[in-house]
RNA sequence: GUGGUCGUAGCUCAGCUGGCAGAGCGCCGGGAUGUGGCCCCGGAGGUCGCGGGUUCGAGCCCCGUCGGUCACCCCA
């Protein structure tokens, strides 16, 4: 492209994040990181590229996100690398690394990469909160981690929002039941959907999850994975169910929910909004995972998490209707006449308070700096002439409320302003 | 990866069977000399996404291409 023409835009899949929306994002962050802290989980940051093998291991080689969809680039020394596509094999990579003591909590925000087509709530860059619970396999951590996920949604606004869920069996049980239904497909694959006619014996779980016709009546009466658990899984999964029950956490069992990550085991659960029209209904989603740890080089170590998507999470909420907070509104402005010493005192006193002050620029006319003086939101302009300027002294002018303004000393202002905490 | 749809001012869009590129909003300036919103006047701002083709003439028709958007797939 020559340089001519250069117009160089944000790439394909990816959004610039601005205010106010930038506000709503640092206002979902702060609101999770809250709730995070209060269940006793610590903010971790790992790099958004590792070692591709992180992801191909866990995930699954030839899961979508890993076999279609992962950013995947060479370094200039020649080490195979990959942008993140979700969070949690991050998580527990750095857990290996840096074996901390059992029981760890992480809570993490991050952006998650996937080369998909975009469109409304997907994107190739998308960002997540989420958690990571590891060292312990007791069900009621798994209560807590979804009762944090459901709490936090709730307390956002979202009300149509609705979790599912399953439990996907553990190394023990789960491969007889992958066999019964690889074998039950095997005998109607010519009624599956033309995809997974062909390709259901890669992986017999993902048929379930297919949203085809053909596919969800083909596999009506398939086996439950719920009646062939091992008595461990069993047991495990009644009394996350009866956990959730007590503390009033609402759920819809659901045994087609299959995750799209090779690294699940026991509790999966996906919270969706039927607010969202289309598929992109998932908000967020998450489960156990007994087995990453190990698959990723340490110990046998239980963990168990989940994420939520920052950009369908604010989608849900336009959806219903949930009317965003503004950002707050500047206490003054300054309106400046004289290009003079005191205008720049008061503005930096006052902001010195950690009071939120603007003021203009470039020697505009006065009613230009009225006009933005009003657009601003600011309850009140502190006007500062000649007149004012030759004794340290500002204009107090009212913007919302009918009264008349009064001129004070800078001093005064500023003292005033000290002890009240408000101008005015 | 497949398909639908749309690309005209900063934003939202109009532009007839092909004939001088427009509006609203926003922005800047002014409306008796220091006062915002409402109103009035004026101004700046565009290679009509890009490249070919047809034509005396293309924002409009044809082909290609890039991008946005929506859907399939998959997922947050």
């Amino acid at each position: 492209m020559s340089d001519e023409t250069f117009a160089p835009r944000a790439p394909t899949g990816t959004h610039d994040v601005l205010p106010p929306e930038s506000w709503r994002w640092q206002r979902f962050i702060d609101a999770f990181a809250r709730r995070a802290d209060t269940f006793g989980f610590g903010m971790v940051h790992t790099p958004i590229f590792e070692d591709a093998r992180v992801f191909r291991r866990g995930i699954g080689a030839d899961s979508e996100v890993v076999g279609k969809e992962m950013y995947e680039f060479e370094d200039r020394g020649g080490r195979q690398l990959a942008l993140r596509p979700e969070g949690t094999a991050s998580i527990v990579r750095a857990f290996v690394q840096h074996r901390p003591s059992t029981p760890w909590r992480a809570w993490y925000v991050t952006p998650s990469f996937r080369y998909e087509r975009p469109q409304a709530g997907r994107f190739r860059q998308h960002h997540q909160v989420g958690v990571e619970a590891l060292g312990s396999q007791d069900p009621d951590v798994d209560v807590e981690v979804i009762s944090l996920a459901w709490g936090f949604l709730s307390g956002l606004g979202l009300r149509q929002v609705s979790l599912q869920l399953n439990s996907m069996g553990c190394a023990v049980c789960r491969p007889t039941y992958v066999e019964a239904l690889g074998a039950m497909l095997a005998r109607r694959a010519s009624a599956l959907c033309d995809e997974h006619s062909a390709r259901y014996a890669a992986n017999p779980l993902r048929v379930l999850d297919c949203k085809k016709a053909q596919c969800i009546a083909a596999t009506e009466d398939a086996p439950k994975i719920a009646s062939s658990l091992c008595d461990e899984c069993a047991q495990h999964h009644e009394r996350v169910e009866s956990g959730l029950d007590e503390i009033g956490v609402a759920f819809v069992e659901n045994p087609r929910l299959v995750r799209g990550f090779d690294y699940y085991t026991r509790t999966t659960f996906e919270f969706t909004s039927s607010a969202l029209e289309g598929a992109q209904n998932a908000v967020g989603g998450g489960g156990r995972y007994d087995g990453l740890v190990e698959m990723l080089g340490g110990p046998a170590t239980p963990g168990i998490g989940f994420g939520v998507g920052i950009e369908r999470a604010l989608l849900a909420l336009d959806a219903e209707g949930v009317a965003p907070q503004l950002p707050p509104a500047p206490v003054a402005f300054v309106v400046d006449l004289t290009d003079g010493e005191p205008a720049r005192r008061v503005v930096a006193e006052l902001r010195e308070l950690g009071l939120k002050v603007e003021r203009a620029y470039d020697g505009r006319s006065m009613k230009s700096q009225m006009k933005a003086a009003d657009r601003s939101g600011a309850a009140v302009a502190l006007i500062i002439g000649a007149q004012e300027a030759a004794t340290q002294s500002v204009t107090i002018r009212m913007l919302r409320e009918d009264v008349p303004q009064r001129t004070v000393t800078i001093t005064e202002l500023v003292q005033e302003a000290r002890t009240t905490g408000v101008i005015g």
